[in-house]
DNA sequence: CCACTTACTGACATATATGTCATTAACTGA
DNA sequence: TCAGTTAATGACATATATGTCAGTAAGTGG
C-alpha cells in the first residue's frame, strides 16, 4: 500500500527535477531516459514534470543551463590565481580545473554532449562558450604571465593551446569509461601533467 | 512506385548491415538507432537484419568485433616504427596514431563508449583491452627505445604514460563535438604535441 | 471552518519501437 | 525447365515511450 500523500512544493520542484534528470541521464544517457524513471527518481508522478518543462528538450535544456552557470559563473574565472613562479600558478589552475570538470557533476554535460551532441547545436554552442572558453581564457592568462615573467618559450603561442590542457580531457574520458577498469590516480597524475608540460620528457 | 525486386546475398549483407549500424550510431548514438533506419540505410526490410543478428545489443557487439580487429589486430602493433632519434620515432607513431583513432571510423566506437558504455561492460573491456593496450604497446617500445639511447630523463617513466598520449584523445573527442564550430587543425596540433610533449614549454 | 485556488495525479490517445512468423520469390541443380 | 531450398519480406503481437486533460486533493485566505 503505497503512500499517496501529495505534497505541493511548487518552488522546490524544478531543482529536483533536474538533478533526477541529470543521475538519469548520467546513467543511460539522454535519449534512453525516460521521463518515468526521471520522475520516480523525482518521487512525483509523470505528468507533474510536464508543468515545469514542455517536453524532455526543454528538460535537458534547463539542466545544462542550471548546471553550466553553477560551475562557471559562479567561480568562473573570479578565482584569484596567485602570481608567483609558473609552474607554481600552472598547478593552482590544474587543481582547480581537475576538481571542476573531472571531480564534477558537470560531468554527465560532456557525455551527453559526445553521444548525442550532434542533436542539439545550441547546447554544443553553449557549452564551448561558457566551459571550454572559461578555461582557455584562464589558461591564456597564466601563459601570459608566463610569458611575461620570461619564463616561457615565446614559440609556444605559435601553438594550439588545448594541447596544455588536453590531459584533463583524457581524465574526464576516462573517469566516464574506464575508471572501474583501471582507475587513475589523480594526484599523481596531475604532478606528470605539470611535469611533463613544464619540462617535457627529453633530457636537458 | 518502389523498386521492389529482391536480390539474395547471403555473403555481403553482414557486413553491409554492420556498415549501416554504425552509420546510424554514428549520428544518433546506439539507443536512439532504430532497426527501422538501420535497414533503410542497408537498402533491406527491417526483419532481415534478425537473420543475421538475434537482437540489437548482437549487432552492437558484430560491429565492435569488426571494427576493433580492423584498426588494431590487422596492421596493429606490426607497424615497424623506425630506430632514428626520439622525436622522429615519436612523431611518427603519433601520426600513426591519429590517422588510425582521430581520422578513422572506428571514432564513433568511442562515442559509443562514453555515452553507453555502462550499459555494455564487455565491450568497454574488449575495447580497453584492445585499442588502448594496443596503443599504450607501442608507446611503451617507443619510450624504451628514448631510454635506451639516452635521449629521455628516467624519471619520466614515474607517472603516468596516459599523459604522454592524451592530446590524441582530446583530438578524438573535439571531432565528435566541436570540430564543426571550431576546426582543429591536425597537422599542426602534430606539431605542437611532439614540442610539448618532447620539449615542454618552459625556457632551456 | 469552509470555499477557492491550483499543484498534482491517473487514465487516455497516440506514436514508435522490438522481435516473430507464415508467406513470397530469388536462386540452384538435377 | 522445373521442383526444392532458403533469403527476404510484410504483417502481427507486444512493449514502452510521449504529451494531454479532466478530475482530485493539498494548501490558503476570509
Amino acid at each position: 500500500m503505497p503512500n499517496v500523500k501529495r505534497t505541493r512544493r511548487k518552488d522546490a520542484r524544478p531543482e529536483e527535477i533536474i538533478d533526477a534528470a541529470l543521475a538519469e541521464f548520467a546513467e543511460v544517457g539522454y535519449s534512453a531516459a525516460s521521463m518515468a524513471r526521471i520522475a520516480a527518481r523525482a518521487g512525483i508522478a509523470r505528468s507533474t514534470i510536464y508543468l515545469y518543462y514542455s517536453d524532455k528538450e526543454a528538460l535537458i535544456s534547463a539542466a545544462f543551463e542550471a548546471r553550466l552557470s553553477e560551475a562557471f559563473n559562479a567561480a568562473g574565472q573570479g578565482a584569484a590565481l596567485s602570481s608567483g613562479p609558473f609552474r607554481e600558478v600552472f598547478h593552482e589552475m590544474l587543481t582547480l580545473l581537475y576538481r571542476r570538470i573531472v571531480k564534477s557533476e558537470a560531468l554527465v554535460l560532456l557525455k551527453v554532449l559526445v553521444a548525442e551532441g550532434a542533436q542539439f547545436p545550441q547546447l554544443l554552442a553553449r557549452y564551448h562558450d561558457t566551459a571550454l572558453k572559461a578555461a582557455m581564457t584562464m589558461l591564456n592568462s597564466v601563459l601570459k604571465q608566463g610569458l611575461a615573467r620570461g619564463e616561457l618559450r615565446p614559440d609556444v603561442m605559435d601553438y594550439d593551446m588545448k594541447l596544455v590542457i588536453s590531459p584533463i580531457m583524457l581524465a574526464a574520458i576516462w573517469h566516464l569509461t574506464f575508471q572501474q577498469l583501471e582507475p587513475i590516480a589523480l594526484e599523481c597524475y596531475i604532478e606528470g601533467h605539470v611535469t611533463f608540460i613544464c619540462d617535457g620528457i627529453l633530457t636537458r
